[in-house]
RNA sequence: GGUCAUGUAGUUCAGCUGGUUAGAAUGCCGGCCUGUCACGCCGGAGGUCGCGGGUUCGAGUCCCGUCGUGACCGCCA
C-alpha cells in the first residue's frame, strides 16, 4: 500500500504517529515563509505543512505542487496551533518529511469545489472531474448504502436476487426497445429488456416464490430530467400473494430505507387512494401529498348566472391558496400567464378574494353577487384572508391544469420542502387505455396485469370500465414504484391479449414461452419494481437523476464524455448483414 | 415531432434604444508575505462574442438559418 492511513481518518489521538498518506491536491496556500497543502481523497481532507526553516528544499518543491496533482506525503502528525472547527481533521496537520509526486495534472476546466464554477455541460463532458465533487460522490455513497440496505432487507425477507438475460425478444407493446443486431443470426435482432418482466413471471412458475434483482432496464424513448435511457429498477416478484400482501411487504422496504438511511419513521400507514380518488382531489395520478389545497368540484353551484365560461363548462374546479387573498393583480397576471402556457392549456383564471376585512372581490363581479361568491367560499371552505382560483372547461383537461396550478402554488407558498416526505399507494388503476389514434386498447400497466375479480364480466362489455390489480407507490409527487398482480390463468392471458387486439397467433409469436410455462403450474404471483435512480434522488434531494447516476446521458441520450451513440466501421456493419440508410 | 430558454476570456456572468480600444469576478502566470484554511497584497497574460448568411455607414447587440446545451409538451405498457 502507497498509504497508512486515509485523509479523513487522522484525530488529535493520532498525534505523533509517522503516517503516509495518498491523494489530489485541494488547494494550496503559499505564505511565503511556509506553505500549507488541502489534501483530498474519497474520505476527507488533510493539512500538510512545510515551514522554510526546517526544510527550505521540500518547502520550495511543495510549492510548485498544482490543483489536482496526485501527491503521497509521509510525515508526523501534529497538533495544529490554529485548528479550524470547521474541519473534521481541523485539529492536526501532518508535519511533512517526504514528498513525493506520483502524477502531475493539467489544471481542471472547471474547480473542484462543492460550490463549482463549472456549468452542466462542461462538468458533463468531464464527469470523472465532478465526480471528484463532495455533492456527486455523496450521492453516489448514498446510492450504494440504498442498493445495500434494499438487499439486506429483502434478503432478510428471504428473497434472492436473480439475474435476467439482457439480450431478449422484442415485443412492440410499451416503450421502444433498444435493439442489438445478431451477427452469427443475419437480419436477426435481439432487444435489451424494458424490465425482467416476463423472466421474473417465469421464475414465479420455476418456484422461486419470492425474487429481487437491482437491474438494469432500457427504453428508447426521449428524456426527461427524471428519465434515462438506461435506468435501475428495484424489481421483484413474489408467489401466493394477493395485491395486499406485496404493498405491506414493499411499504416495508420503503420504510426500512427512510429508517436506515434518513432516521425517519413514519407512524400511521401510508395512505391509499384510488386513481378515482386522486384524479378527483388532485388531478394527478401521482399527487405530491406534502400539502393540502385539494380541488372543490363547483360544476353544480357556480352556473347560472349568465358568465359563459362557468356556464358552457363541463367541470368547474377550485383550490385555496390559503393567506394569499392580497395577491397583487401583477401576482394574479402570472398565474394567469402560468396556466396559459400551452403545457398547461388552461384559457383564463379566475379568482376570488376572501378579505381578511369580510370583503369578497373576484374576477367575476359582473355576473355574482357578493353572497354568491360567499357561499361558492363556504363550499370551498375557504376562510377570510384566502385566494380562491378556479378553472373551467373539459374535465380530464381541466383537472390536469388545476394540478399544474397546485403544484405552482405549492411552490410558491414553500410548501414542497425537499426534507418532508408524504409517502402513498395509488390502487385501484384502470386496467386498460383506450386510444384513438389506433383504434384500440392499450394495457395501461403491461399485458399481465390480473383485472380485479368483481370486474372481470366487463371483460366483453365494458372494458373501460375494469380496474385492475395495479398499484403506484408515490412519494412527494412522485412516482417511484409500481406493480401489479399478474394473470397465472392461461385462458385469462389469451382473453386479456385478444381484448388488446392480439390475434393468437401474434399472442403466441410474442409470448408463447410465457403461455407455455402457464400450462405447467403457474402459481398466483404479482410484483412490483422501484424506480432506483427516482428514489435515489429523492433522499439525496435533487431535482434530476442525473445526479445520482455516475455517468448519465444528457437530454437527447448522448454520452457527451464519450461522444457515443457514434458511428461504426463499414466492417462492423457488414459483418451484421446492416445497412445505413443516409438521408 | 413541437414549444421555450440559452450560447461573450480557462470558468461563471455583465455588456442599455446598434456607435471609440468588449468589462467584472474567479481561475491561471509572476512578485511579496511564517499560522493559513475561499489566506492577503501588488502586477500580468488571456476574446474568431457557437457557426453561416442577411439588414446597416457601422452588428456581441436586429433578422434568417444552423449546431450545441437545458426545461417542458407529445412519447415513456
Amino acid at each position: 500500500m502507497y498509504r497508512t492511513h486515509t485523509c479523513g481518518e487522522l484525530r488529535l489521538a493520532d498525534q505523533e504517529k509517522n503516517v503516509t498518506l495518498c491523494g489530489w491536491i485541494q488547494r494550496s496556500r503559499d505564505l511565503g515563509g511556509m506553505t500549507f497543502i488541502d489534501l483530498r481523497d474519497r474520505y476527507g481532507v488533510t493539512q500538510l505543512v512545510f515551514n522554510m526553516d526546517t526544510d527550505a528544499l521540500l518547502c520550495n518543491e511543495a510549492r510548485r505542487l498544482g490543483r489536482e496533482f496526485v501527491i503521497t506525503a509521509e510525515g508526523r502528525v501534529t497538533e495544529r496551533s490554529n485548528k479550524n472547527p470547521k474541519m473534521p481533521t481541523g485539529d492536526i496537520e501532518i508535519l511533512v518529511s517526504r514528498l513525493n509526486i506520483l502524477n502531475t495534472s493539467l489544471t481542471p476546466p472547471f474547480t473542484i469545489e462543492d460550490e463549482s464554477d463549472g456549468g452542466d455541460e462542461l462538468r458533463m463532458k468531464y464527469r470523472y472531474l465532478d465526480l471528484r465533487r463532495n455533492p456527486l460522490k455523496n450521492n453516489l455513497l448514498l446510492r450504494h448504502q440504498m442498493a445495500y440496505e434494499t438487499r439486506s432487507y429483502l434478503n432478510s425477507q428471504r428473497f434472492i436476487e436473480v439475474e435476467t438475460p439482457v439480450l431478449i425478444k422484442s415485443t412492440p407493446e410499451g416503450a421502444r426497445d433498444f435493439v442489438v443486431p445478431s451477427r452469427v443470426n443475419p437480419g436477426q435482432f435481439y432487444a435489451l429488456p424494458q424490465s425482467p418482466q416476463t423472466f421474473k413471471q417465469l421464475l414465479m412458475v420455476a418456484g422461486y416464490d419470492r425474487y429481487m434483482q437491482i437491474v438494469k432496464c432500457f427504453r428508447d424513448e426521449d428524456l426527461r430530467a427524471d428519465r434515462q435511457p438506461e435506468f435501475t429498477q428495484i424489481d421483484c416478484e413474489m408467489s401466493f400473494v394477493h395485491q395486499e400482501d406485496i404493498l405491506a411487504m414493499f411499504e416495508g422496504l420503503v420504510r426500512h430505507l427512510f429508517q436506515s438511511i434518513k432516521g425517519i419513521a413514519f407512524n400511521e400507514p401510508f395512505p391509499r387512494l384510488t386513481y378515482a380518488e386522486v384524479l378527483e382531489k388532485y388531478g394527478n395520478d401521482k399527487p405530491d401529498l406534502r400539502f393540502g389545497m385539494e380541488f372543490v368540484e363547483m360544476t353544480g353551484k357556480a352556473k347560472g348566472r349568465g358568465f359563459s365560461v362557468l356556464d358552457s363548462a363541463a367541470y368547474i374546479g377550485a383550490i385555496v391558496a390559503p393567506g394569499c387573498s392580497e395577491y397583487s393583480r401583477k401576482q394574479l397576471d402570472e398565474l394567469t400567464e402560468f396556466v396559459k402556457k400551452p403545457q398547461v392549456g388552461a384559457k383564463g383564471l379566475i379568482y376570488i378574494r376572501l378579505g381578511t376585512d369580510g370583503t369578497v372581490k373576484s374576477s367575476m363581479d359582473k355576473f355574482y353577487t357578493a353572497e354568491d361568491m360567499l357561499e361558492m367560499a363556504a363550499t370551498a371552505g375557504a376562510v377570510p384572508g384566502d385566494l380562491i382560483l378556479i378553472l373551467a372547461g373539459d374535465r380530464i383537461p381541466t383537472q390536469k391544469a388545476l394540478s399544474e396550478l397546485r403544484l405552482e402554488m405549492g411552490n410558491r407558498l414553500g410548501l414542497r420542502s425537499k426534507g418532508v416526505f408524504r409517502p402513498l399507494w395509488v390502487v385501484d388503476f384502470p386496467l386498460l387505455e383506450w386510444d384513438g389514434a389506433t383504434d384500440r386498447f392499450y394495457a395501461m400497466h403491461h399485458p399481465f396485469t390480473s383485472p380485479k375479480a368483481a370486474d372481470i364480466g366487463y371483460l366483453d362489455t365494458d372494458p373501460a370500465r375494469i380496474r385492475a390489480n395495479a398499484y403506484d407507490c408515490v412519494i412527494n409527487g412522485v412516482e417511484v414504484g409500481g406493480g401489479s398482480i399478474r394473470i397465472h390463468e392461461e385462458q385469462l392471458q389469451k382473453k386479456m391479449f385478444k381484448t388488446l387486439g392480439f390475434t393468437d397467433e401474434e399472442a403466441e409469436r410474442q409470448f408463447g414461452f410465457l403461455m407455455s410455462a402457464f400450462r405447467y403450474g403457474a402459481p398466483p404471483h404479482g410484483g412490483i419494481a422501484f424506480g432506483f435512480d427516482r428514489l435515489v434522488s429523492l433522499f439525496a434531494g435533487e431535482d434530476s437523476i442525473r445526479d445520482v447516476i455516475a455517468f448519465p446521458k444528457n437530454n437527447a441520450a448522448r454520452d457527451v464524455m464519450a461522444d457515443c451513440p457514434s458511428e461504426i466501421a463499414d466492417e462492423q456493419l457488414k459483418e451484421l448483414s446492416i445497412r445505413v440508410q443516409k438521408s
